[in-house]
DNA sequence: AGCATATGCCAACGGCTGTTGACAAATGCA
DNA sequence: TGCATTTGTCAACAGCCGTTGGCATATGCT
């Protein structure tokens, strides 16, 4: 029995707990708004052990804002991107178990370099290949942009500005106004 | 000759600087990046007098951050409503003259509540009443979100995060692939 | 010229930030 | 039980922040 068990310390719960409080703050307020302070009240702690377990708030910060967007990569009905992508993004951002790493990503990017350079990796790792499977890879690029200046700034009027119109619209009127604009994006400009 | 000329002292000039100075910062690094001593710093004053002249760093940033959209608010052809809008944003956002307010509003908006109020502000009292002029006022608002959804989107890639393949994109090509999504918006989901 | 006013600089305040190191309590193995 | 390691608390650091009041200088009117 050489194998050496995970061992589930003490030090694990409170690493977690301390995580779950930066994911939390981070998410509401962004990346400045947040303080190590205020983290570590949060999870009950002393500002110290933050540092201690996560060695900087740049540290923790790359360790709350994790996404994988889990886009399909495989084989994608084309007649049906735009709806499977849009439903995608609802499950994405208003499912139940995925952690909020969009919203603390979206949340800071726009007034942090180095938030903004990890919505760049997002983009260029998960959305633009996921769009140049589909059709022609020459202009896969132009294609994927547009399909993301689409969803951000749906996620921006619905998650984090609260626009009232467009927090009321219901999933189901998102799916049927947003895919067909997302498919049209997807396919072509002149895919009609 | 009783009448008072506006008298342009020279605190008016030094005044005029440090509301530049607050501008270029404010949209570079948003309402938390941007310090009342970087902008005086920029504007080569003290940081006393930035408060003197405007009483807080709020009332600096709620001076630095006006927004007019010039939308056409009268007659417009419903048939080519889309295009004028994609064209009137081009002009706000790439445009020499007009100041840098939606850029300042939307970099600090995500993580700033105070921004974000402004930018619903701008939302209700400018595009929405644009589309509600349009079309049928009834839904106006749910269109008035999509087309919100789509050009704060837009203008997130492109002057915010800087979305290589959507920074590539020429104004041409915008108005062709993003107009006709405009057009679809604002007169109603089924209109192909 | 003399004086009131406008304009500007300087130093400091209280408060918050990320981060560090020293010390105390708890834990677990011998 | 004794001891080493882990886990946690406390106080403090240097550095920023927005804001304030006092004091020097420059301006402009009579």
């Amino acid at each position: 029995m050489t194998e050496n068990q995970p061992k589930i310390t003490k030090s694990d719960r409170t690493r977690a707990q301390i995580l779950e409080a930066a994911r939390q703050l981070f998410a509401e307020r962004g990346y400045d708004g947040a303080s190590i302070r205020d983290v570590a009240a949060q999870a009950s702690i002393d500002p110290a052990m933050v540092i201690r377990y996560f060695h900087s708030k740049d540290e923790l910060f790359a360790r709350a804002a994790v996404v994988d967007l889990q886009l399909p990569d495989q084989r994608v009905d084309p007649a049906a991107v735009g709806e499977t992508l849009i439903r995608r993004f609802l499950v994405n951002w208003e499912g139940p178990a995925n952690g909020p790493g969009m919203i603390i990503l979206l949340r800071s990017a726009a007034s942090n370099e180095h938030a903004a350079h990890k919505v760049r990796d997002v983009f260029a790792n998960q959305v633009r290949p996921m769009v140049a499977s589909i059709g022609d890879p020459a202009d896969a690029g132009r294609r994927a942009g547009l399909v993301a200046s689409q969803l951000l700034g749906l996620a921006m009027c619905r998650y984090l500005l609260r626009l009232e119109p467009v927090v009321a619209l219901s999933p189901e009127e998102i799916i049927r106004d947003v895919g067909p604009v997302l498919q049209r994006y997807v396919m072509g400009h002149d895919a009609h």
